[in-house]
RNA sequence: GGGAGCAUAGCUCAGCUGGGAGAGCACAUGCCUUACAAGCAUGGGGUCACAGGUUCAAGUCCUGUUGUUCCCACCA
């Protein structure tokens, strides 16, 4: 009856199914009075950028809460967009150029920014499609820019009222300068490598004396901007040069000796040489000591201010200077020296830090308040450890940073005027505002790409307008992102949110790990080891990757990849769309009706279609016209039998429990429990329950063919936010009430416990047949019976009922060809073999087919085993400490396993009988 | 110099608020049992890093040790 091919193919699927969810509109975040609104930001990823594991990763977490609180009927909203990054676009670019042998200053500005705008528009969507790819269910017709108008408007607010309220400021300070990007970086932006230098040892000789005082530095070429020399102010061996000078050499300046606590007596030769220009701690000593500023290297890290050394890059400035000092007899040594060297962060190169005019975000007042937020709970993160280092983090903040010598990004919006007024305004000015001269020039340099990012969760939704979005959707729900963008980010966007819009901007941070590769090294262009999530989507399918995304790893823990594990996922797909085949060629036409059309129909559309090459002419269409209708009102028959109940009350209570987990973001547990649900439960244990009352017919069957298909609808509803492709597919050709339901799987109700469908009697009593079969298997593998060798088998138990309930399968999951149920012996044992369980003792026909002496042992190390286990049940129960401490549900379930454990003795000695 | 994570089956990892160890892959044996060989059944394999402690009860909580990874930090 089924056309639907045998195995599950998702590559003839899940365009076609995202395309039937964008028409039915079903991403759109609504504004509802009537619901509550359930909202999440995307991480915009670098519009640039391709799609990589670590956004899969992300992006998977994010569409897999979104889609759950979607079926539990939030107005869900997942606001999509991208970044414009700075200089991560502005590098491209600039490689581009260089290609055609030109730079970006032979474009110029306009031309240049022109450029960048024609290379976003060829590749902003490259990512956008990447992530639809992979199932995202983002509200796509919200997505944003961080440099459209909307974000940029917020950008521009928030400069200007953090610039009146004297919380961004301009100044002469020492940054990290990175030589290869010619920029400004933040802090945060350089990354400390270990690296293997040298320490060299260099003779400053004292003015009008012959002693010498002796640096160490790592870095000899910045000698050429020193200003002066410091040593510890308790420190006798040098108190009594303090306030002298020494003759800088190769520069023949004066320079003073000085007392500070910064330096260590103990370190190096206790002297340090002072440059404030290029060394920040020297800096903060120069301003103490009032030292003389030189600047000695320009923006390419070129030697400036230094005589002969001038326009040497400073690695050769380096060598010049070291050869010149040896040749003057004043270098007294060189050591290797272990120490960490700044990069950048987007290049690698070597930063210099470099005195220089910057714009800057006072962070203390902004701190104060992000801290607060988090200390309280207001604002959680998950896991609960990276609150330590966020809160840490943020009471150390220095000032931020936030000028960048790019062109790409968004310009400062500050213009000079001769009379020395800065105008700073949210619309740009003809004219000086104090003077009204219209001689004016705006700032050339743009904001730090973090700074638009910062406001992300505000500006997407049309802040600094009072729109409808912000109104309802805001503050967001949850961020989900990696934790390595604590800083960069998430600190960055909690602080914004209650500066500008008095509310934090989420309630929790749910933060995910690096993926790694299967060696544990991060993924890296360099290292040439990432890995294409296309081409794992294209060889197993989305929902595979997915599913092994989020399986098998616990919040905030880093992943190792392995692609072969996506081939067990794909093996549960298909195990999935086997089990739903078998449903659904199992359905009676008769009483489903239109069921059996309709499945055969969107079986035809969907995959047996596409398997003939039908499926691109069908298309979504195809998918969305043959959604399988049916007249059964969904209501599960009357009379449920032992294992209907069973399946039923494990289904109700995995649904109970995925709720739980998912509300605790354990997404890994709770896709671990769908999937052992639909396998061991659902596919090994009911479906092959079901298959003698099917082939029986009648009542039975039909009672079994609404239970299977009622917990087949259930059970992809629970799938369905960690794989929606399959799930949707298949639930697409289920013959359930649509006119009713809905169109689609991806707005059901997602299932949750009830009371009414929670059977723990039953469940115990058929465990009790469970654990009977696999003793009988056990038995018969270790005979190496063959199930194609049918015996009879004789089943004693004093659960009689129980069994006889079972018995229209028992045969068949215990290859028996002839039951009997009673609770005697039988009254000939001769030639018997005898399992036991604690609630039966099962025999074969079959003992001469073993060793009777190795079962007598057998026998004999179970009968022991089961001892060992009553003394051990007897003596706790016996424990008065036991019994009165531990809670009374410990205490009976210890109670019920000693009667199990006797039963079982019992059972087994009566069984030792029969040898 | 601070701080954090990790250490569980051959490999990769789960194990939520303490009640007697699991999965996937790998391995072994037997099966084409009419949904699925991308499958079914059965099995082997773990002093849960080490040492203390709390508790009636400890992979699970506390302390320390070792190994390992990472983050932060102004020691030239």
């Amino acid at each position: 009856m089924s056309q639907l091919e045998k195995v599950y193919d998702p590559s003839h699927v899940e365009d076609k199914i995202y395309k039937m969810w964008m028409d039915g509109g079903y991403f759109k975040g609504v504004i509802d009075p009537l619901r509550k609104p359930f909202t999440i930001v995307i991480p915009p990823p670098n519009v640039t950028g391709q799609l990589h594991l670590g956004h899969a990763f992300n992006n998977s977490l994010q569409d897999i809460l979104i889609r759950y609180k979607r079926m539990q009927g939030f107005a869900a909203l997942w606001v999509p967009g991208t970044d414009h990054a700075g200089i991560a676009t502005q590098i491209k670019v600039e490689e581009d150029l260089r290609n055609e042998g030109l730079s970006r200053h032979d474009l110029g500005r306009e031309k240049f920014l022109e450029r960048v705008w024609e290379w976003k528009h060829l590749y902003g969507g490259r990512i956008v499609e990447q992530l639809k790819k992979l199932g995202s269910s983002c509200d796509w017709d919200r997505e944003r820019f961080t440099m459209d108008d909307g974000c940029s408007a917020a950008v521009r607010e928030v400069f200007v009222a953090l610039y009146e309220k004297d919380l961004i400021y301009k100044g002469n300070r020492i940054i990290n300068w990175c030589p290869s990007c010619t920029t400004a970086l933040s802090d945060a932006e350089v990354e400390y490598d270990e690296h293997h230098g040298h320490l060299w040892y260099i003779k400053y000789q004292v003015k009008d004396s012959d002693e010498f005082l002796v640096v160490a530095t790592t870095r000899p070429e910045t000698m050429l901007g020193d200003t002066g020399v410091a040593v510890n102010p308790a420190d006798e061996r040098f108190s009594h040069l303090v306030g002298k000078t020494v003759i800088l050499p190769l520069m023949n300046r004066e320079i003073p000796i000085i007392a500070d606590d910064y330096v260590e007596m103990e370190f190096g030769t206790g002297c340090v040489k002072m440059t404030p220009c290029h060394d920040p701690n020297d800096f903060e000593v120069g301003q103490r000591h009032g030292l003389e500023q030189v600047l000695m290297l320009d923006e390419d890290a070129k030697v400036i201010n230094s005589g002969k050394y001038n326009g040497l890059d400073r690695y050769d400035a380096r060598s010049a200077v070291i050869a010149d000092l040896e040749a003057l007899g004043l270098l007294v040594k060189t050591e290797d020296y272990e120490h960490s060297l700044g990069v950048c962060y987007r290049c690698d190169t070597v930063v210099e830090p470099i005195t220089s005019d910057q714009w800057f975000v006072k962070m203390t007042p902004l701190a104060k308040d992000a801290i607060e937020v988090v200390e309280s709970g207001e604002t959680k993160f998950v896991p609960e450890r990276f609150t330590k280092i966020y809160t840490h983090w943020m009471e150390n903040v220095r000032d931020w940073c936030i000028s960048r010598q790019l062109w790409w990004g968004h310009q400062i919006p500050v213009w000079y005027c001769d009379c020395g007024h800065v105008t700073v305004s949210r619309e740009d000015p003809d004219v000086c505002e104090k003077c009204g001269s219209s001689d004016i020039v705006r700032d050339p340099d743009v904001l730090d790409t973090w700074f638009s990012s910062a406001l992300w969760p505000f500006s997407t939704l049309g802040w600094p307008e009072e729109t409808a979005d912000m109104e309802y959707f805001y503050p967001t729900d949850v961020l989900v992102t990696g934790y390595d963008i604590i800083f960069f980010w998430v600190a960055r966007m909690i602080f914004s949110g209650l500066e500008h819009t008095k509310q934090t901007p989420f309630h929790t941070v749910f933060l995910n790990g690096i993926i790694r590769d299967s060696i544990g090294r991060k993924m890296s262009k360099s290292l040439g080891n990432g890995v294409d999530p296309i081409d794992i989507i294209e060889a197993y399918g989305a929902d595979a990757l997915r599913f092994n995304l989020v399986t098998g790893n616990s919040p905030g823990n880093d992943i190792r990849f392995y692609p072969e594990r996506c081939e067990a996922m794909r093996n549960f797909a298909n195990k999935i769309w086997n089990a739903s085949r078998f449903v659904l060629m199992n359905l009676d036409e008769s009483v489903f009706g239109t069921a059996a059309v309709g499945a055969d129909a969107a079986g035809a559309a969907g995959v047996a279609g596409t398997a003939t090459g039908v499926a691109g002419a069908t298309g979504a269409a195809g998918a969305a016209d043959s959604v399988a209708q049916s007249t059964w009102d969904g209501a599960l028959p009357e009379l449920l039998e032992l294992e209907d109940k069973w399946i039923l009350s494990k289904l109700n209570t995995l649904a109970g429990e995925v709720c739980d987990n998912l509300d605790k973001y354990e997404l890994g547990v709770a896709a671990t429990k769908i999937y052992d649900f639909i396998w061991d439960s659902y596919c090994d244990w009911y479906i092959e329950l079901t298959k003698p009352r099917l082939q029986a017919g009648g009542d039975g069957s039909l009672g079994a063919q609404k239970v299977l298909l009622y917990v087949l609808d259930k059970v992809l509803a629970l799938l369905h936010p960690f794989m929606p492709f399959i799930t949707e597919e298949i639930w697409q050709a289920l013959p359930l009430n649509k006119s009713m339901l809905g169109d689609a799987l991806m707005i059901q109700a997602f299932p949750e416990f009830t009371d009414s469908l929670h059977f723990p009697a039953d469940e115990a009593d058929f465990e009790s047949i469970i654990e009977a079969v696999r003793a009988v298997r056990t038995q018969r593998a270790a005979m190496n019976v063959p199930p194609s060798r049918k015996s009879s088998l004789t089943i004693v138990t004093n659960k009689v009922s129980v069994f006889e309930a079972g018995s229209i399968y028992l045969g068949r999951l215990a290859y028996a060809n002839d039951l009997s149920i009673s609770n005697s012996n039988p009254s000939d044992m001769s030639g018997l073999v005898a399992v036991s369980t604690g609630d039966a003792r099962l025999y074969m026909p079959m003992a001469d087919l073993v060793d009777m002496d190795k079962e007598r042992e057998r026998i004999e190390k179970e009968i022991a085993k089961a001892r060992v286990e009553i003394e051990s049940l007897e003596a706790r129960l016996a424990n008065e400490q036991f019994t009165s401490k531990a809670p009374e549900n410990v205490v009976s379930t210890e109670r019920d396993k000693l009667e199990k454990s006797k039963a079982l003795l019992s059972n087994l000695l009566e069984s030792q009988k029969s040898l």
